[in-house]
RNA sequence: GCAGGGUUAGUGAAGCGGUCAAACACGUCAGACUGUAAAUCUGAUGGCUUAUGCCUUCGUAGGUUCGAAUCCUACACCCUGCA
């Protein structure tokens, strides 16, 4: 509406896919879709300058209102002037709700969802009911902080004020997060919950926003769940869908072989028109598949997190810098790279800062890191466009995973 | 020259008669990381190996003992006082 938040729809793939590329427009500048959106959970890319981000083509990022409510709290992100001009970002910004942190992290929980094996793991601390971090109820959820211990409490209210404060330009609903370790009927339980938060989110925003129009539009996302059961995943894609938000965000439990089924339930049944964006993804296989199903924008810490420990990106799969075979290596981390990384260092020069534990071999390993899996979408969306999509991604992926 | 202390695997450093192929740290090698409690975590690290298995190690050479990295003797080198 009135041009402050809006999402167009350039070209739909066809051919039995969902797959589009599109462009959302926020009060901090547009998103060419499919995107993928860089996370800065604590109101910074680890690692990463706001030019080094943009270098590496980043066309926004996401912050995380948990830890920001934490630490250094959300009045002060909001008396800064809000989030991308308190961290110099200028462009779009989005918040997650704090959802997944206070049940992921809070409850106990190490490894909701083991996306690579099949196994499921649960942190000694989840066996250990005095050991809880996080209570769930109706209301809300109660939880301790991880930086000191102390209690506090989050309500799909208190989210929406947080996230306002912050002010991102796509902010998303408070959810609860399940574990696939859940039983069904806690999942039909949760979702129900989940369902009544949106409600209550939309609620409280449309308050905000009445309360402080001169504010730019701050776009809600609702997010989906329903773990792997197609039936709650299509029920929440119909009574989410049914609801005015903005956008969606899926989220939840997912079994890295069931993603691209879970997705397309999910888009069959939200309308067509909103923009969906899915959390936590950013492996080569899981975005052709999350994109060829619909997703339009995804975000993930992997790049950077995966960077920092010594991995980095080649076509042919993830390579680890500290290996010994790179001690003698003057080639740069990936030949014909674009990145600034690539263009500038070599992979001994990386490898000694990485041993040595310098602080810049965690910022070029970054860069790097972002560049590549920006520009794979970049070249998703350049392959939509085309029609090339279908080639691309057997080329790309036979290439990537043998 | 006299007195005292020391010499342990890549490095530092425990061990001071058996449960020692030898703690621990670092280093090295390899792996993991998907809405960031992550500049983190896991495994290996004398040799051969499937091994609760065998072989070779604790400055060097000898000795005591059923048994020694651990006790004794000699030698080598290093350190600290006194000359």
């Amino acid at each position: 509406m009135d041009g402050k938040f809006d999402f167009k729809i350039v070209k739909d793939l066809g051919g039995g896919t969902l797959a589009r590329t599109g462009v959302i427009s926020t009060p901090h500048g547009d998103i060419k879709t499919p995107a993928f959106i860089v996370v800065g959970t604590q109101a910074t890319v680890k690692a990463m300058t706001p030019e080094q981000v943009r270098g590496a083509g980043g066309q926004a990022v996401l912050a995380n209102a948990y830890h920001l409510y934490l630490r250094p709290g959300h009045e002060l992100v909001e008396k800064a002037g809000g989030l991308a001009k308190f961290m110099n970002w200028n462009g779009p910004t989005f918040t997650d709700s704090g959802g997944f942190q206070v049940l992921s992290l809070g409850s106990g929980y190490k490894k909701v969802l083991p996306m690579q094996s099949g196994e499921i793991s649960i942190d000694e601390a989840a066996a250990k009911p005095g050991e809880r971090h996080a209570f769930v109820d109706d209301e809300g959820v109660t939880f301790k902080s991880h930086l000191d211990g102390s209690t506090h409490r989050f309500t799909p209210e208190h989210s929406m004020r947080v996230q306002h404060a912050i002010g991102a330009d796509i902010m998303f609903a408070f959810d609860e997060l399940t574990s696939l370790l859940d039983p069904y009927e806690y999942q039909v339980d949760s979702l129900e919950r989940t369902h009544e938060w949106a409600r209550r989110c939309l609620r409280e925003m449309e308050k905000l926003r009445k309360a402080s129009p001169e504010r730019p539009y701050q776009a809600l996302f609702g997010v989906i769940q329903g773990a792997q059961y197609e039936d709650l995943r299509r029920q929440a894609g119909q009574f989410m869908g049914a609801l005015p938000f903005d956008g969606y965000g899926i989220g939840g439990a997912i079994e890295k072989a069931k993603l691209g089924d879970i997705v397309r339930w999910v888009n069959e049944e939200l309308p067509a028109e909103k923009p969906k964006h899915m959390l936590g993804i950013s492996e080569p296989d899981d975005i052709f598949v999350a994109i060829e199903n619909g997703v339009d924008t995804f975000d993930c810490v992997s790049p950077t997190r995966v960077g920092r420990n010594g991995a980095f990106y080649t076509y042919e799969g993830r390579r680890n810098i500290s290996t010994a075979a790179y001690k003698h290596d003057f080639g740069p981390l990936l030949e014909d790279c674009g990145c600034y990384t690539c263009q500038n260092y070599t992979r001994a020069y990386v490898q000694h800062l990485y041993k040595a534990k310098e602080l810049l071999a965690n910022t070029l390993m970054s860069i790097h890191n972002e560049h590549f899996i920006i520009k794979l979408v970049d070249d998703i969306r350049g392959s939509i466009a085309d029609g090339s999509f279908a080639e691309l991604k057997k080329s790309w992926l036979g290439r990537y995973y043998t």
